[in-house]
DNA sequence: AAGCGGTTTGACCAAATGGTCAAGAACACG
DNA sequence: CGTGTTCTTGACCATTTGGTCAAACCGCTT
C-alpha cells in the first residue's frame, strides 16, 4: 500500500488528506495527545480507512516528520557559502521567520517531537540534520577565518536563528497574549532585522 | 485535603513527592502523554494514593504549573528599572540561561503547555505573566526614552531573551546531538554574552 | 491498649483508544 | 456488462487509563 510507486489517484488523494489532517492534529496535541479518531474526523474518513493507508498511528507520524523534513531544512540548505555572510544570514533569518508565520503547525510538530526527546525521530535527525548543520557551520567558520564575519560560534549562531524565529510559531499563544492586538510578525521582522544588524557587523571587526 | 493550612507532616511530604514525580513525568511526556501510573511509580506511591492528595490528574498538573510560576518569573521580577540597562538585561539573560541548565524540566513543562495552546493554564498566564511583562516592558521603554538604551521593541527584546535561553532546555536533545561532546551551556554563555554585548551598545546610539 | 482520624491500597469500573476483520461498495477494464 | 481489484466501513476486540470505594492499616492521643 504505502511503499511502491504505482499509486492510484485515490491513494494519492487520501494519503495527502490523511497527512494534512494528521499535521493539524499532531501539531496541536502532540503524538500521545492526538487520537486516530480525531485525525479521521479531521480528514473526513473512517478510522479503519486511515489504517488501510498507514499501518499504524506511529507510521503516520513518522511519515509526516520525514516528509516535512526537506521543506523544513530548505532555507538552511539555501545558505550560500560563496555569498556575502551578512546578507546570506539575514536572508536565512527572514526566510525562517516567514516559515514560522506560514507554517506554524510544522514548527510545532517538530517542537513537540524534540521536546519529548525525539523518540520516534532521532535517527532521521541524526542523519539529515546533523550533516547539513555541520556543513553550514563549516561555511560560517570559513567566513570568519577569511575575515568576512566577526567571530561567533557557528553552531550557536544557528541555534540562535532557530530559537528566535521558531519562538513565534511555537509560543504563539503566549506571544499574542502579551502583544494583544499588535501583529507579532511585523514587530518580529523589525526586531530581528535590528538584532542581526548589530550582531553581524557590516565589516568584520579586525581588532588585535 | 488540599486546601486548608493544617497540613500534617505526612501530607506535606507526600504532596511534595507527588509534585516532584509529576514534574519529572509531565515535562518528559506532556500532559496527555503522562499517566497517573507513571507518576505513581516515579513517586513510589500507589495510584489511589495520588488521588487521595489531588482530586485529579489535571489538578496535579495545574498545581505544578502554578506552583512553579513564581520561581520561573523571579529573574524577570528582579529586573531593576533603576539599574543600568545593559547590566540589568545581561544579568537577566545570565540568570535565565542558568535556569535552563539547572531547571530544564520546568522549562519543558511550560514549553509543553504553551505549545498546546495552554488550555489548562491560560488564565494564570493572563494574570500573572501579562502584568509582569507589561511592567518590565515599560521599564525598558523608559530606559530607551531616557537615552540609556538604544531603541528596541521592549516586548520583542523579552521574547528574544526567552527564546535564546529556553531553547537550550527545550531543544536539549537536538542541541546535544549537533554539538556532540561539547558542553552546550559553556558555548551558550559565551555566545549570548557576545550577542547581547552587540545588541545592547554600552552607550545609547544618539543619531538623528 | 483502646479508639479514632488520617492514610493506604487491592479490586474494580466505565470510557477511550489503537487496531482487526469480514463483508460490502466503488472502481477499472476487457 | 462482468469480474477481479481496490476502497470503505460497521462491528468488534484487547489494552490502557483516569477515577472510585470499601476495607485495611497506621500513628497518635488518652
Amino acid at each position: 500500500m504505502h511503499d511502491q510507486q504505482p499509486m492510484t489517484r485515490i491513494q494519492k488523494r487520501n494519503t495527502q488528506t490523511i497527512l494534512a489532517a494528521a499535521l493539524e492534529v499532531f501539531s496541536a496535541q502532540g503524538f500521545r495527545g492526538a487520537t486516530l479518531d480525531q485525525i479521521a474526523a479531521e480528514a473526513g474518513l473512517s478510522k479503519p480507512n486511515l489504517l488501510y493507508y498507514f499501518p499504524s498511528k506511529e507510521a503516520i507520524h513518522v511519515e509526516l516528520l520525514c516528509g516535512l523534513m526537506d521543506d523544513w531544512l530548505a532555507p538552511l540548505r539555501a545558505l550560500d557559502p560563496d555569498g556575502d555572510p551578512r546578507s546570506e544570514l539575514k536572508r536565512y533569518v527572514g526566510r525562517k521567520l516567514e516559515m514560522s508565520r506560514e507554517m506554524p503547525r510544522e514548527s510545532r510538530l517538530f517542537a513537540n517531537e524534540i521536546l519529548q526527546g525525539a523518540p520516534r525521530f532521532e535517527g532521521h535527525l541524526q542523519t539529515e540534520l546533523k550533516a547539513l548543520v555541520d556543513e553550514k557551520a563549516a561555511a560560517i567558520q570559513s567566513w570568519i577565518d577569511r575575515g568576512l564575519l566577526a567571530p561567533l560560534h557557528p553552531h550557536h549562531l544557528l541555534f540562535s536563528i532557530w530559537a528566535l524565529t521558531q519562538h513565534y510559531a511555537d509560543f504563539d499563544v503566549q506571544v499574542r497574549m502579551i502583544l494583544g492586538e499588535e501583529d507579532p510578525f511585523q514587530g518580529a521582522e523589525a526586531f530581528l532585522d535590528t538584532l542581526f544588524d548589530r550582531l553581524l557587523p557590516p565589516e568584520a571587526v579586525r581588532s588585535g
